[in-house]
DNA sequence: TATGAATGAGTCTTCATTCAT
DNA sequence: GATGAATGAAGACTCATTCAT
């Protein structure tokens, strides 16, 4: 009589589904509007109310977990771009063409706002914010000295800040300059 | 519906020094912890709860009065410094120098970091934290052609968010490679 | 140097046509909507604030002179009624054809709705709408007897209070077949 | 955004006997004084304030179900009346008694002004209010012509009106004399 | 283990009324 | 006489969190 569920099925009786559920929700409401109601919660993810404190000991617990998933996807995704600049031997007109499709895709850029204002608000959360860049100052190193590489990568964060306050992100040809400037080795210097 | 005023004596009469006490409040309620109630900024201010939406017809309205007081003050700030690489004929190192100086200082970060993080929230805020960009490209074109100015004020963007999420700012040698490449001349181009 | 206003004027030196002012814009408010404030009023009357409370001790106060404005306009309205009632010496049909024209009059009925139901909610307001069942009675009785000029005033009040509740009034059929039947002289009884 | 319980004694664990606590309590207040709170329907079924809007999700949708109620209470009542007609075939002055007998309760003619009322001031409110009267037509059909058991209808909604504002009931003569007067076949018609 | 009923602290907001000017 | 600033009481409503079941 008692329902044999295929692995797919989130029933009642599988504990991290229904974690995963409550998280996934809980992104998904941070990105849509900001707000995070335990009842906004567990009616997205469709699970009871009481399931979202007994698996969270609090909504900021929820919170951080739904953000660190989000810092996490944004990682993956700049993984690639990274994996693929290494590639290219750190041409910076191929991560500018990356750079700017990324920004295009407004979820990602939602995800980024999302990450920036919650981590501005709270330190404990800041170390999500800069996941992403730690990891791609690591990669970059593969093709360029660590001085650049943290420059381009503040210059990432700049541009994605930007495509978070403004309608459109920075447009190609800026992107490519700007890149190309950062990345050009240095003649001599003073 | 009712009002049984005990005959209290009525505070002051000066409605424009009100009304900047509560802007002056909220911003820093907003600088010190984000949140904003009425009853924070009444207490803050030291003027009853109902003057708060006397002269506020919503919270929003305050939070955005607030905010905008301190886009007004980061535009200043950065305005001087514009004023100043102007002088210094775009010197990338001058302009180096007082970022640095500029993001040493704690109070400027989290002004900075609250203005971000609440238009990152409520698209009618975004243009306050765009005000200084369009003001410092404009006065950068002073010096450099637009393109540039896009991309060192970009950067600049960046190296802020940076100090609103790191612990420490930029180091004054990566800011100063960093604006240096995004200044140099184009040699030649493809 | 001072303004010579002509009669017409409401100038701020007619304390009668301010008080006129404030019972239209009140009387207004309660039409369409049922509340009342002493914001709104000021705002639609264009008076200060202070005015309402300068010249009306209490909001109460206020709503009755206001209330007391609709029930002398639906006076005068059923005035004019049992007037050519009389005329007609007290056809029903006659009778039928001006109040079913009167119901159809939106603006009529809710006056008749708004006075209704504050009287409902005030037992002081009650004469007001009482008003004109006492003068209807005291016209009808050029036509007809006491008790039936009661009768009448009752099926009156119900076709008014029906015309409140239901999307239109009573039909005209309906109405003149009561108004016979209530009219009609009795033969004998028992 | 708080919440530092006391670890006091939780309720009993009877939530439909709560729902009809809070239903009673409001019903109760609006016909004692026609204003509606949370805070006095908590105190009157003994809640806490929280259960107010845990059960019903605004004010109005509390006041929509206490008023509910007591249009059923009155559909009863009325019903009890009609079904007595019916078994005296119609008979006006069973009908005459039996009115005026449920007009001379005071608690009745409050329900019935507090229907009235409310009706009138929000049009989703108003099939309340025009309950009984469907009802009675319909059941009026078997001892009389529809249009005429339109019209005792109406006839009833204005003594009954009549009474929620005069201080007494239309007497029992001219309700007598009303209700056989609408009730006598028409002779001849033009 | 899981859940939904329960609740009180606290939120924004409205507003009649008062009164200094 | 007029007026608009002032204010506190109160309103509706939200919600994290607790806990009996």
């Amino acid at each position: 009589m008692s329902a044999t569920n295929g692995a797919a099925t989130r029933s009642p009786r599988d504990p991290e589904a229904r974690r995963r559920a409550l998280v996934r929700a809980a992104a998904e409401l941070i990105l849509e509007s900001g707000d995070l109601t335990h009842r906004q919660v567990a009616a997205r993810a469709k699970v009871p109310l009481g399931s979202t404190t007994y698996y969270f000991s609090s909504l900021g617990d929820l919170r951080a977990a739904a953000l660190e998933q989000l810092a996490d996807e944004i990682n993956d995704e700049l993984a690639v771009i990274a994996q693929q600049v290494a590639e290219a031997d750190g041409d910076p007109r191929v991560l500018a063409g990356l750079l700017h499709a990324y920004l295009s895709n407004t979820d990602q850029v939602r995800a980024d706002a999302a990450l920036y204002s919650n981590a501005a608000q709270d330190p404990a959360l800041r170390h999500l914010a800069l996941r992403w860049f730690d990891g791609f100052v690591q990669m970059a190193s593969a093709w360029t000295d660590p001085v650049t590489a943290h420059n381009i990568g503040v210059y990432i964060d700049g541009v994605t800040l930007h495509a978070t306050l403004a309608d459109e992100p920075l447009d190609l040809t800026t992107l490519t300059r700007g890149l190309t400037a950062l990345l050009r080795p240095r003649d001599e210097e003073a």
